[in-house]
DNA sequence: ATAATGTTGCAACTCAGTATCAAGAAGGAG
DNA sequence: CTCCTTCTTGATACTGAGTTGCAACATTAT
């Protein structure tokens, strides 16, 4: 017996046909490992594993793949508060923001979803008057297990 | 008659020099730059600056005294949403966190502190055992001109 | 003043991401 | 199914932010 699943596999290629965009081969492989990641995956992460599907692939596909992503909403980029160089994650747009915590000890990430954050961002358009389109909140301190346990 | 002034110039080289950190020449003027700056500068722009006041200055001396800043909590790293490369821009850690808003239209960088943005940081602690170092709320959207004005 | 230690400038480097462009694939018209 | 237009790809070279290693130098305590 399945289990009850958010997402039907193939959501974001089905997305992108549906706006005419052309799906090629690479992007269908592209688009496969970012529906099936379990972990926030950078560009080069992304394109090892798209390699393992089709080894053909090229890095400049794989970053050209996200931006389109990115242009239709369909992927958030992440930082991650920049714990190892510069690098982006990726995820797959939520239906709800979430908020991502990073343990400045041990780099565990940790979402959380928030009512309170939906409603300031409804104050944000109110008061502000500003029609938000991406929303990114990190956080960056200690997580339990790193409160408690000895230091590093 | 003067303006109340949240805080007094020299603040930030009187915190480095409180925790026995050596003053530099070099800091000192870049220092002077941070706390004078009206917007959020990137590390090149600081570089500049700070090379008006001493030729002397290189761009190693900008990066490391940044970082020494951010370790020390004096300064906050943003991203601006990445709206032109994928440079950060510094400003001096204010009394109150607040919310980075960038129109992607205009580029326009607006500044919202809120009450809810402080009790969700409440909740997170709260909630998640997670112990806050530093938060970093950035927003993407359309200010209220760009909405009512012609499209680009 | 002197010595110990931290800081600087320089040069070379790393690494994420971008631009260019000829060759190749997608998908519609016939 | 084939042809044609248009978009996409891979290879390569490039950009630009940020880092590293090290000898020379400046700061602070003595």
């Amino acid at each position: 017996m399945p289990l009850p699943q958010t997402e039907a596999p193939g959501r974001l290629q089905a997305e992108l046909m549906s706006r005419g965009l052309r799906m090629t081969h690479q992007r269908r492989t592209i688009l496969s490992v970012v529906e099936t990641a379990k972990q926030h995956l950078d560009a080069s992460q992304l394109l090892r594993r798209a390699r393992r599907l089709d080894p053909r692939i090229d890095r400049v596909t794989v970053y050209r793949t996200l931006a389109l992503l990115k242009r239709h909403g369909l992927v958030d980029e992440l930082d991650l508060m920049h714990m190892q160089g510069e690098k982006h994650y990726y995820e797959r747009r939520p239906q709800r923001d979430h908020i991502h915590m990073a343990c400045l000890r041990c780099g565990k990430i940790t979402e959380f979803e928030s009512d309170l954050f939906d409603r300031l961002k409804g104050q944000i358009q109110r008061d502000c008057q500003f029609h938000i389109v991406v929303t990114r909140l990190e956080v960056g301190g200690y997580c339990a297990q790193c409160r408690t346990s000895a230091p590093a």
